[in-house]
RNA sequence: CGGGGUGUAGCGCAGUCCGGUUAGCGCACCUGCUUUGGGAGCAGGGGGUCCCAGGUUCGAAUCCUGGUACCCCGACCA
């Protein structure tokens, strides 16, 4: 991986297209922006999402479903929240086509004009809190905690696959609840959650954060992230839980009944996480050969390759895989067997390379005589024969080691990547190396758009846990009340 | 919206400057034989409105005019 680092950067967005669409993840479709998920790139989705929505039901959350179009009146309740996505809407305006009078095709018809547009979702709290209203009169009737798994449409000027496209699929909590208190308590639980699912499910480290208030949601009080570095040292906002305080609740009229009879206004989180994680996923394990996949994710843990070159041989194969096969689930492992006898095994084997699988194992004639077979695993590619007796501890034993690797190898980049930067000349030949830069910051806006239109680089988060030793800003020397990550990002 | 670039077979490209046989190459695909422990070899085969429209010319993928699509770099953003 280290190999070539250098130059990886400066083509980056060559390499990781490329690699993505050899890998079948995912293409380009013809509308603006947009990806096709093929079926294997989805089938990574889909693992990420029954993980996710485990988690989210322990903690108490329901999922739910929404409307898709927005009536455009919604989006201008909040102020600030139409300012933040005005400028990327997609808009339905007209319900009706007809064919064309001058010949074959179809025109939009100008008489099915709608009355108010309709605005295909950017993010849906303002159609949410519509609805919440209806559903909120008591202080009985909270807290309120959904999720809802959908697609939404931002329309950007420039898109980039999987990090920022057209329409993107993700999963947005909204809860309302009776306290300042609780409201933030379920911003930072939900932080937590997905903290927890970067680094132990999909083996990306994250660091938990706070945004400053120019990075913040449009329309929240406070937003916390978890920010993860890639491989070019670029970081990458991997997830995002905002503590919306009552701005939802008082534009959209959401009151309730305290316990004292005293009316009041909801206080309201929101939270999620997108497609954008398949990026973070590639952009932080793979290598020049593809994928790597952490085990715990990966729709195929193991894939076994048979090699043969008689049917006989191919069929005593088959028998001894069985049982393999058998003992791997019985053991909980997802495994494959690819007996397809218009592959090649040397295809085969760069194939799962390409699509990640953590493990691979080989049966041959050879191992028929040993009782052996060849165990490879992907992020470090070592190649080992080992017996077939205990071959499924083996097994188990190696996918836990690969998802513990691979993680560590993500973490020994980034703290290797970490810097601490105490004069603005040092920031500005630092930012260039990439990485994450520590350093303190006066905590104005004006300082961090300054240093941005100079060097490109904004303030990913303020760490929320780890060294909160006062200092003076690097930029105008004032004081600072913590080190803030400073990086370039995607 | 500014600045660059590219549209030729499913994919990747050459040919365009300097117009001239039947538009070519690699990969992929189909057939056959030999192969199978790291993306097989040989032989044969199929597949094209050369982005669109108009113009110049005996003749246009190639020159001219207009359009259009996509990609990259910025501003915007998860």
């Amino acid at each position: 991986m280290a190999k070539e680092l250098t130059s990886r950067a400066e083509n980056y967005s060559q390499w990781y297209n490329e690699l993505v669409i050899k890998a079948d993840l995912a293409e380009q479709s013809a509308v603006r922006g947009c990806m096709v998920i093929k079926p294997y790139g989805y089938a990574i989705w889909e693992r990420m999402q029954r993980e996710l929505d485990d988690k989210f039901k322990e903690t108490g959350h329901v999922n739910a479903y929404f409307p898709l179009f927005i009536p455009k009146s919604f989006l201008s309740r909040e102020a600030e929240h139409v300012e933040g996505f005005a400028k990327e809407c997609a808009v339905v305006t007209h319900y009706r086509l007809k064919t064309n009078a001058e010949g074959n095709g179809v025109v939009v018809d100008p008489e099915a004009k709608l009355e108010e547009e309709l605005i295909v979702r950017p993010t849906s709290e303002t159609i949410i809190w519509s609805t919440y209203k209806n559903w909120i009169h008591s202080w009985r009737d909270l807290p309120i905690l959904c999720n809802q798994w959908a697609n939404v449409v931002r329309w950007e000027m420039r898109t980039r696959l999987f990090l920022r496209t057209a329409e993107f699929l993700w999963q947005e909590g909204h809860t309302a609840h009776a306290t300042r208190e609780e409201a933030e308590e379920e911003a930072k639980r939900m932080l937590n959650v997905y903290a927890d699912f970067a680094e132990n499910f999909m083996a990306v480290p994250v660091v938990k954060g706070v945004k400053s208030a120019n990075e913040r949601f449009a329309g929240a009080l406070d937003t916390y992230c978890i920010e993860a570095m890639m491989q070019d040292g670029k970081a990458l906002q991997a997830g995002t839980s905002h503590f919306l305080g009552q701005n939802f609740a008082k534009a959209f009229d959401v009151h309730f009944t305290d316990k004292d009879g005293k009316e009041q206004s909801v206080w309201a989180t929101s939270w999620g996480v997108s497609t954008r994680l398949m990026g973070a996923l590639i952009m932080t394990h793979s290598d020049d050969n593809g994928l790597v996949l952490p085990p715990k994710l990966a729709p195929d843990q193991v894939v076994i390759v048979p090699i043969y070159k008689t049917e006989e041989q191919r069929n005593t194969i088959r028998e001894k895989v069985e049982k393999l096969m058998a003992g791997l689930k019985a053991k909980g492992v997802r495994v494959k067997f690819d007996d397809n006898d218009t592959k090649k095994p040397g295809w085969k084997f760069a194939e799962y390379e390409l699509k990640g699988v953590p493990v691979r194992v080989a049966i041959g004639a050879r191992d028929l005589e040993n009782g052996t077979a060849e165990i490879a695993r992907r992020d470090t590619m070592e190649k080992e024969t080992v017996s077939m007796d205990g071959i499924e501890e083996k097994i188990v034993a190696l996918l836990d080691d690969v998802q513990k690797n691979i993680f560590q190898k993500a973490l020994k980049y980034r703290e290797a990547n970490t810097r601490e930067v105490n004069s603005y000349d040092e920031f500005k030949e630092e930012i260039e190396k990439g990485g994450f830069l520590l350093c303190h910051w006066d905590g104005t806006t004006e300082t961090e758009e300054r240093v941005k239109a100079e060097t490109k680089a904004t303030i990913r988060c303020i760490p929320l846990d780890g060294d909160k030793t006062p200092g003076t800003c690097i930029f105008t020397g004032k004081p600072s009340k913590q080190r803030v990550i400073f990086a370039r990002a995607y």
